[in-house]
RNA sequence: CUUCGGAUGCUAUU
């Protein structure tokens, strides 16, 4: 029996079921008693497939030959009928093996829902997952935390909030990794209040949150334009997060670049200098972005310099940032003569390059240059993107020709890209 | 050795 389930299960992970059947029919002859395993991996088979009918076909036949399942026979098929998107069936298959004392595991549970949420939309997936919590009466910290997971990923801040506030007045309170994943999909929802909310729960708690917490939050507000808040939690997070090390370092260097406080990101910057951290190439090209952005050409120029003169090579970070901050101060030639630095130092330029550099063409009016790159990426292998199209949308406009503006717009619907 | 999942990790373009 042994040898025979190594073979089914090397066939049925192999998505060779026939075979797998054959070996099982060959058992009875071979005086072999399939076991509860060797159904296991039939069932494993067929729910793959697909082949509902076919998995409770074998667990009725288990039970004429007094051959029990298991959790890995239920949660197997749980699995399956939430592939197929039958949860109802799932959900009863759950009560069965209750009833029958067999203990669902975390395994079970996490199959269910992320069935659900994985094979059926959104909104009835939360609703069908919040109706079966109703029935089960217990809290399970487990089951929790996979809702809210699943949640989370699939950016439904809406109901990560009432499932939170449902929860969390029960006495739920989310573990980090939870807490840091609902955390991102409510700044990204812009759910500011209950994301604030949470975060006051954590630190009554006493804990202190991740830096990335923090990151995601500021990011968040400053994307909303609460640029005020955006600084306050900044401020926090300096006080309340270690910045001991180049990944922390380069982290609050970013969140200063993002707020257009330059001083303060150089002082960081100088600062880590101080406590002998070596600067890396996102360190240096997240201070020229923003100088870039800022329109302080000269002071990323210094800081490229000093990029080079730590041994480091500029990359398509780097080169994108330099070429928008030489097109915001229309200096299209010295962008143009900054491409082809970047090509001379082997860095091939990618979506955002050319979108920079096109959108830099088309606000200096030199529309037809703009177009001779726009085929040049495509050429490449380089679809263009929204940002390509509407920089050379932009520009046709603002020459008054309006008919071939249209017509770049019809095609870039046709390429698949949607307006905004 | 049979079932489901397993976060967060810094930088560029409207």
């Amino acid at each position: 029996t042994r040898i025979y389930n190594f073979v089914i299960g090397a066939l049925v992970k192999s998505k060779c079921l026939d075979l797998a059947y054959l070996k099982f029919e060959q058992m009875s002859v071979a005086r072999c008693i399939p076991d509860t395993l060797t159904y296991n991996l039939l069932i494993h088979g067929v729910c793959k497939t697909g082949i509902m009918d076919e998995a409770f076909r074998l667990l009725k036949k288990m039970d004429n030959v007094a051959c029990f399942p298991n959790v890995f026979t239920y949660t197997t098929i749980i699995d399956g009928l939430c592939k197929a998107r039958r949860p109802d069936r799932a959900v009863q298959v759950l009560e069965e093996m209750r009833s029958k004392n067999c203990v669902p595991t975390e395994a079970t549970y996490r199959s269910l829902i992320h069935g659900v949420f994985k094979n059926i939309e959104g909104p009835v997936a939360y609703e069908f997952i919040e109706k079966w919590m109703e029935r089960e009466s217990i809290l399970n910290k487990n089951i929790c935390s996979t809702v809210l997971y699943c949640l989370s990923k699939m950016d439904m801040a809406e109901e990560a909030c009432k499932f939170l506030e449902k929860m969390t007045n029960k006495g739920y309170f989310p573990s980090i990794p939870t807490f840091n994943v609902v955390m991102a999909c409510l700044c990204k929802g812009s759910k500011f209040d209950y994301a604030f909310k949470l975060l006051g729960e954590l630190n009554t708690r006493g804990q202190v949150p991740e830096i990335t917490v923090y990151t995601n939050l500021i990011r968040g507000l400053y994307n909303a334009g609460k640029v005020g808040d955006a600084k306050r939690h900044l401020n926090e997070m300096l006080d309340r997060c270690l910045i001991s090390d180049l990944y922390t370092y380069n982290i609050s260097i970013d969140c200063f670049v993002k707020l257009a406080m330059m001083h303060r990101a150089s002082n960081l910057f100088k600062e880590m200098l101080g406590k002998g951290h070596i600067p890396n190439l996102v360190t240096f090209n997240t201070l020229i972005s923003g100088y870039s952005k800022s329109g302080d050409v000269n002071k990323a120029r210094e800081y490229l310099k000093l990029l080079l003169q730590n041994g480091l090579s500029p990359d398509v970070f780097t080169f994108a940032s330099m070429i928008d901050g030489l097109c915001r101060n229309n200096l299209t030639y010295e962008a143009l003569k900054c491409f082809d630095e970047m090509i001379q130092w082997g860095v091939s330029p990618n979506a955002v390059t050319y979108n920079s550099l096109i959108h830099g063409l088309c606000k200096t009016g030199e529309v037809s240059l703009a177009f001779v790159f726009y085929k040049q990426m495509k050429e490449k292998g380089i679809p263009p993107d929204v940002y390509a199209f509407n920089a050379l949308i932009l520009g046709l406009c603002k020459m008054g020709r309006l008919d071939s503006a249209q017509n770049l717009c019809q095609y870039m619907l046709k390429c698949g890209n949607r307006a905004d």
